[in-house]
DNA sequence: ATGTCACTGAAGCAGTGA
């Protein structure tokens, strides 16, 4: 039986700023796969050689201000790819196939608002990820897609679901898009467990809560960074879980790192 | 209800995105 290897998929919203937090992980949680979105660095200045000491082969797609995503893995990358067709052609995707999985990072369009452009775009990009992933699953039993996408997938998955009826990212279109990806042959993996933080039952674990209002405490949260596994990567996979005490140390990201063992 | 954070360009703040 082969040893697990961890993965952590983690939006830090900008590298730069959450560099004290994102070395604080690598030392203290050591995953074998650390899968990062908006890192908001252009390729230039990322921290490639640094993150090199760590032990980590390294994947990254950036630009100026927005988006970007990191892929750094312990196994040596045997294939390696940035974007798919119709992705719009910002850096929101990342693949490469490391220790006989293919493992895919995701940074989903948010999508802004019902009837404005950028929302469109966001369901036109997961029209395209559908058809690019629906390849992966072909070509390896053992596939993983993780990361921000941007989507509560029910009403279970934010604190406050009347509120934000109809209303991104909880819009019956999104949902439909994400079931679609689901329907290619993947399961969502913290729906297979359930979670408890102190004094809450919890049927899913939330990954963000908003800076703008007192939200963590009261785990006013959404569920919208998640962790797709294919049939064989779950029947070899066993539970992770959100790692909370990064959402509650100075400076944090609005998102917390989702982990899972494989 | 519109409270935070991070970014950029440009000037010590305003606009944008999340």
């Amino acid at each position: 039986m082969e040893e697990p290897f961890s993965l952590i998929s983690w939006n830090v919203n900008s590298l730069r700023a959450r560099w004290p937090l994102v070395q604080k992980l690598i030392e203290e949680e050591k995953p074998d796969i650390l899968l990062l979105q908006e890192t908001k660095v252009e390729d230039a200045l990322f921290p490639e050689e640094t993150l090199g000491d760590f032990g980590y082969n390294i994947l990254f797609a950036g630009q100026k201000s927005y988006n970007g995503v990191a892929f750094l893995s312990k196994f040596p990358f045997e294939e390696r790819r940035k974007g798919f067709p119709g992705d719009g052609g910002e850096a929101r995707y990342l693949e490469g196939v490391v220790h006989g999985w293919r493992i895919a990072n995701l940074y989903a369009p948010n999508g802004q608002a019902v009837g404005v452009p950028a929302y469109d775009r966001k369901l036109t990009f997961y029209t395209h990820l559908k058809e690019h992933i629906a390849q992966c699953l072909a070509q390896e039993a053992f596939f993983v897609l993780a990361g921000d996408f941007n989507i509560a997938p029910t009403d279970a998955d934010v604190y406050n679901p009347q509120e934000l009826a109809g209303q991104v990212p909880c819009t019956e279109p999104e949902r439909t898009a994400f079931r679609s990806l689901l329907a290619q042959g993947l399961t969502d993996a913290f729906t297979k467990v359930s979670s408890t933080v102190p004094g809450k039952k919890l049927t899913t674990p939330f990954t963000w809560w908003d800076y703008r209002r007192r939200s963590f405490d009261p785990n006013k949260g959404r569920r919208i960074d998640q962790i797709l596994l294919s049939s064989q990567a779950l029947a070899h996979s066993r539970p992770g879980e959100v790692l909370l005490s990064y959402r509650t140390l100075p400076r944090p990201s609005d998102h917390a790192p989702i982990r899972w063992y494989l």
